[in-house]
DNA sequence: TGATTGGTATTGTTGAACAATGGTAAAGTT
DNA sequence: AACTTTACCATTGTTCAACAATACCAATCA
């Protein structure tokens, strides 16, 4: 079962997505049809199928007869956004089988967010962050759940484009992700579960205030 | 926040998405680009971003350079739709405040139910039912897990075109819906939450034997 | 100053075109 | 007769050009 020739339309996604994400193009901006189509070397067709793609994944929105912006994160998407994650990642923790394949997922993501540590390069520390979220999402064995929760990270990914001092946001969690994992691999998943629920509180409680603080 | 003019894709989406549900379109059933655009009075290239649409939502399979088909339900699928479930509605139950306005949309939706058992009209109790489910997520408030499960309902609908006997599929879920409202009403979250967890186990048992008399 | 009007750029949608791909049936081969 | 090859044909993938409808903006007028 080797992976479809992605098609165009996905491949430019893709293309896209990384300079949202990235921050290349700044929340709020305006995509112009003809000029980004241009740009990306592909027909206004085309980039008006990437369009519906990224924007049913919440990364753009659509306004009718004015044009697609990069979608700009608020507080309530931020507080939606952790609610989901409560409600998915917690449960997966408690009733995770200790030996299933994606815990060798996770002990991965936490090396790399240490090997970035080293490095000072905590744009990778974040993508390894949330490479370890979803790999815990990865536990629960749902297609659909890991497909949803891989839209939900990109979003909140988005947020995070928006805030300064990574630093800040991602090194205390390494360590804990860390500890996650050793409970978890030792059988004891109630405690895991208990350990992540009061990380994502926290880790709302930062990002609010850093996004308060901006206005 | 009036709803957006709908678009033609939009639009066109919805009708296309009810034939799938409504069984109009078998599953399997292959969708080629000029026939369905001409019978639905669109162009090519709108019915193609429909086809993105309704194939992120699971409605539809692409096969590259082959064309597109309405999906085709497997145990699998089955299965993974029942664990979503699991995992969204039986904690929504649990934390849910008993006096949510969404509370209010469940029992509009038990007494559809009921008044469409009247008219033996099995195909309306099954909307009704997925509409008290949907209720059920509304209790989270978070809008992005609303969008999620409506996904999920579709697609479990379609599969549920597939089977014979509404009435075993429908018929014994009607009161259980009405129990869960009275508890959570009551304020007995733990109880509502336990009836539906049974529920749902129940419910995929009885819809995996189904598939599998059909091969 | 503020409202009206008109021009202009952009989106929404269509239709036509052509290369690339996959399926099919006819032709040829063993 | 059964199997392979070949040639054809319909369909998808992608682009381009066109036009109506809409929204933005600036100039005009009360």
């Amino acid at each position: 079962m080797t992976t479809d020739p992605p098609g165009l339309a996905e491949e430019t996604a893709s293309r896209l997505r990384n300079d949202i994400i990235g921050g290349s193009l700044p929340p709020g901006q305006r995509l112009s049809e003809t000029r980004l189509a241009a740009d990306l070397g592909v027909s206004r067709n085309t980039l008006r199928e990437v369009f519906r793609l990224l924007t049913r994944e919440g990364l753009l929105r659509h306004e009718p007869n004015r044009g697609v912006f990069v979608a700009v994160p608020s507080m309530a998407t931020i507080v939606d956004i952790y609610r989901v994650r409560r409600l998915i990642e917690v449960p997966a923790l408690a009733h995770a089988w200790p030996r299933h394949e994606a815990v060798a997922l996770m002990r991965v993501a936490v090396e790399k967010a240490r090997a970035a540590r080293e490095a000072q390069d905590w744009r990778s520390v974040g993508s390894a962050n949330m490479e370890f979220h979803a790999a815990i999402v990865a536990l629960t064995d749902s297609a659909r759940l890991q497909v949803f929760f891989a839209q939900i990270i990109a979003e909140l990914r988005l947020a995070f484009g928006l805030l300064d001092s990574p630093e800040r946001l991602h090194e205390p969690y390494i360590d804990r992700n860390g500890q996650i994992l050793d409970l978890l691999a030792g059988g004891d998943q109630a405690r895991a579960a208990a350990l992540m629920a009061g990380y994502l509180d926290e880790s709302e409680r930062v990002v609010l205030a850093a996004f308060a603080r901006l206005g």
